[in-house]
DNA sequence: CATTTAAGATTACACGTGTAATCTTAAATT
DNA sequence: AATTTAAGATTACACGTGTAATCTTAAATG
């Protein structure tokens, strides 16, 4: 079997609109507009170019409602964001994740929060793997 | 003062040129197509291009040497690696980086070894933040 | 039913990127 | 000094992306 020809990369912006489609669905083009409008102001014109876009890809369907459609994703944000850590701590830090917290702790930018969330998934995952 | 108009993102491929720079520099352009070159075949062209446009977009530069130039870097491995993680994590888990590292356990991605350097870390911290 | 909306489809267009080939020209070689 | 290399500069070109405007057409409204 080939490998699907319209599967690709989502970028930036097509992140974001798939990112406010996460957030609730499914959902129409004019929520997610809503949604969107609520940070930056997107032109709808614009919004909808890029739900035709996520759709091509294969990474968001729509059911016909009407007039018009329900969007819903079809990949996991979770999926997504994993896949997206592992390949910038594979292309940055050789794939371990260790530098990349180090460069958080070298920067400054860990709070005590941080380092208690840290300290519990240790411990979960300590007594996972005994 | 207006914003330099030169400065502009790092592309994949001019990353990977960049980052065989940084192993080791002063370096001539045939010195990094030979390190590029360990590991995946580019055109020799190509990697020139990508030096070019990295010259352009003032992330190295070079010395004048005889006939070929020295490049050098202009920016700092670990400058660049803090900034595109902060912006990785800051779009992904709203700035966070542990549900990034949880991310990593969920998927199996952990070893003892990468838990090891997490918890030294954050002794180390945790030492310079009483 | 005729007309007006308004949703999605199609088209647009400049800029960045991946991937080189060709052009210029100073340095190396005869 | 004349000729040949070979380094970098310039040009090329298709595809993706950001950012919409225009086109089609089915649904809503009068």
């Amino acid at each position: 079997m080939t490998t699907d020809p319209e599967k690709s990369d989502i970028s930036k912006t097509e992140f974001e609109v798939l990112d406010a489609l996460w957030e609730q669905f499914p959902a129409t083009a004019n929520e997610i507009i809503q949604r969107l409008n609520q940070n930056k102001a997107w032109h709808e014109k614009t919004v909808k170019t890029l739900l035709s876009r996520l759709v091509k890809k294969q990474v968001i369907d729509f059911d016909k409602q009407q007039r018009s459609y329900l969007y819903f994703p079809l990949v996991e944000r979770s999926t997504y964001t994993q896949k997206e850590s592992k390949s910038l701590v594979s292309r940055l830090f050789g794939g371990k994740v260790a530098p990349l917290v180090a460069g958080f702790a070298d920067s400054d930018s860990l709070s005590q929060g941080d380092i208690d969330e840290l300290k519990s998934l240790i411990q979960k995952w300590e007594q996972e793997n005994d």
